[in-house]
DNA sequence: TTTAAATATTAATATATCAGTATATTTTGA
DNA sequence: TCAAAATATACTGATATATTAATATTTAAA
């Protein structure tokens, strides 16, 4: 049977919001463990209006959630389980 | 150790490509095996372009694979781990 | 209570992607 | 050879997304 057309629009949308250079990057940072905005900045190398952005995609999507510890955010991946997927696309994709 | 760009570029790529609902429901299709373009045509329900154009998306990414009967083209994935990404990426978003 | 640091949001412009239509190509069969 | 079937490609206007710069919000510390 066809898969539900409301699934498929979630799983799109989700996969839109990892489809982007900077936040696949965000997300392989945050393999290593939650990162504040500023560490993410340092890491990713861009500026910090654009990484805000980028998050805020990915916590939209309900892919990042976050903890503010004072004046700093701090994000975290939701589900370990997104880091099971791009471990299988990067056995796809980087077989070098 | 961060992750090569050149990588988070071919794994973006490959997201993006999948991150169309068009191209996700072509894929969930092609998980009972290869089709040819009137079948997905068929199954999908759009136009002989629309879908056409798609499968051009998927097959530029090398996410599809081709064979030529005839006057037919048969599509089908090429790397049956893509159907483990689907998975996952279904255990995430649709727990219900 | 003012200032500075950290982060988020907004607005403007640039760029990318999409659906739809038309047209092209390839193959088969009359 | 000609017509029709199957598929692919090119073009166009509409929509979505990205980048950048500017501004707003929150918190802590002087």
């Amino acid at each position: 049977m066809p898969v539900k057309t409301e699934k498929i629009a979630q799983a799109s949308r989700c996969l839109k919001a990892l489809a982007h250079p900077t936040r696949l990057s965000i997300l392989c940072l945050l393999k290593e463990g939650e990162h504040n905005v500023q560490q993410i900045e340092t890491a990713i190398g861009t500026t910090q209006s654009n990484i805000s952005t980028h998050l805020g995609v990915l916590r939209d999507k309900e892919i990042l959630i976050t903890r503010k510890e004072a004046n700093q955010v701090f994000y975290r991946v939701r589900d370990p389980r997104m880091f099971e997927l791009l471990v299988i696309l990067q056995e796809i994709y980087c077989k070098d």
